[in-house]
RNA sequence: GUGGCUGUGGCGAAGUGGUUAACGCACCGGAUUGUGGCUCCGGCACUCGGGGGUUCAAGUCCCCUCAGUCACCCCA
């Protein structure tokens, strides 16, 4: 069928796109304001790149990439997220060799996941993510993600909960996946099939599986916070203090295992409730080892992703609306063909003075001009008709109070400019 | 990958198997000659996602298929 789009991928139409673009001039401002400069990467990337650096026994790895070979030349992969590519270019362009000593970069952009779509899960969705690279400051983990929140603050959002959990290292995680197998192994039988399998590969994840059997069969399983190494502990306890100094509220939740194997100690998720099964509106976590696993000096690095989509569907919840503004401000209506050339002329004339013109292409009655001229919302609108042409002139109407008054043409855009910019011109 | 629900004009939505498929919104035109938003009048579905079947008769029943949607899973 050519008329439809593919799954889980949506058009935005003029009124949808006008919120998404203040969305993203809101994420762009306080990017700004945190120090965050835009980096722009490639849709898709080698495949190896997310192979290595989200990790083998992902799900998104495992199953929801969007993996093609181009020519008889390498696989590629369509970007399921934003964090290895910006990392890949960080290295790949030795940005760490920049004087600054963090480097902080912002993207925003669809991602692409083949996962079976639902109320705020799409193939083709939305991020916008930050990365802070080069330092390892547990004030910069809590910097983050009070940034985070700032964002969602600015947007009007209310009754959204910060969990927040360490996953250790990549020692205090052996340590602990070896007492969790010990903990395990004589239940094993009796978990469910997925869990049985992330039993060998990634037994963490049987903590966060939302079985019920599984759940009550983890109750008391050793939990990573038990099991920090000193180093983690402190950076953790760390975070915390300076969450309490932002006055940043969270939930520490020590279940919470991120699907992507690059964190390492803070992870942090936001959970908004009322916009379906899908409750998060974003999440992220520090990755210390990420950069050297791609080829770059060992670096650490933090970073969140938040998504669009979903922040929007938790706004419409909430009944909050980003608006754009009108965009035309002025209609010119005609009457007789001669007129009609006139207000072409004007309406060129206008647009390179930077106003907004529209007017009517079917050579309809004046009457239906005016109604289209109502439904543009437009301020103005200039009439032209036989007398008007006569004597250089054109009436301009007022569409809210209807008063109309006959303005030369000659001064049509210093009386727009007044009217509608509020400034004096002289020529 | 698995399961539930839905599918009637641009949108919303009625329609116990039986003549011309309600209604609302939107849209278009008109209500004396060049004036919108309100009101009134008129117009707008050879057809009920598609295909097959049952029946004298199907939008209404059955099967298949496609699409949408929600949920599992996972995550933003």
């Amino acid at each position: 069928m050519l008329t439809n789009k593919p799954k889980g991928t949506n058009d935005f139409l003029p009124d949808e796109v006008g919120r998404w673009q203040a969305l993203e001039d809101l994420l762009r401002e306080v990017s700004r304001l945190y120090g965050y400069r835009e980096i722009r990467t490639p849709i898709f990337e080698h495949t190896e790149l997310f192979q290595r650096g989200v990790g083998e026994t992902t799900d998104i790895v495992e199953k929801e990439m969007y993996t093609f070979t181009s020519k008889g030349e390498k696989s590629y992969s369509l970007r399921p997220e934003g964090t290895a590519p910006t990392v890949r270019a960080y290295v790949e362009n030795k940005l760490y060799a920049q004087p600054q000593p963090t480097t902080k970069l912002y993207y925003i952009g669809p991602m692409f996941r083949h996962d079976r779509p639902q109320a705020g899960r799409y193939r083709q969705f939305h991020q916008y993510g930050i990365e802070a690279l080069g330092s390892d400051d547990p004030a910069l983990d809590a910097e983050v993600i009070a940034m985070a929140m700032d964002i969602y603050r600015r947007l009007g959002l209310k009754d959204l909960t910060v969990e927040l959990n360490s996953v250790g290292c990549p020692n205090c995680r052996l340590q602990h996946r070896q007492k969790l197998q010990e903990f395990l192994a004589p239940k094993k039988e009796q978990l469910c099939k997925t869990c049985q399998g992330r039993y060998e590969r990634n037994p963490m994840r049987i903590l966060d599986c939302k079985d019920s059997n599984c759940q009550k069969l983890t109750e008391g399983a050793p939990t990573i916070d038990q099991m920090l190494c000193p180093e983690c502990q402190s950076h953790f306890t760390a975070v915390q203090k300076h969450l309490h100094a932002l006055e940043v509220p969270y939930n520490l939740n020590s279940k919470l295992v991120r699907g992507l194997d690059y964190y390492v100690k803070t992870a942090f998720e936001i959970v908004a409730t009322g916009i379906g099964a899908q409750g998060s509106v974003g999440g992220g976590g520090r990755y210390d080892g990420l950069i050297e696993q791609i080829g770059g000096p060992a670096m650490p690095g933090i970073g969140f992703a938040l998504g669009l989509e979903r922040i929007l569907l938790a706004m419409k919840e909430q009944g909050l609306d980003l608006v754009a503004d009108n965009p035309v401000e002025v209609f010119i209506a005609t009457m007789g063909e001669d007129a009609q050339l006139m207000g072409s002329k004007l309406s060129q004339q206008l647009r390179q003075e930077g106003f907004a013109v529209e007017r009517d292409y079917g050579n309809r009655s004046f009457k239906a001009q005016l109604k289209a001229a109502d439904r543009y919302q437009v301020r103005y609108t200039l009439i032209i008709g036989e007398d008007e042409l006569k004597n250089n002139m054109v009436q301009v109407k007022d569409m809210a109070t209807g008063k109309q008054e006959p303005v030369a043409l000659a001064e049509v855009q210093v009386y727009l400019n007044r009217n509608i910019r509020g400034r004096e011109i002289n020529e």
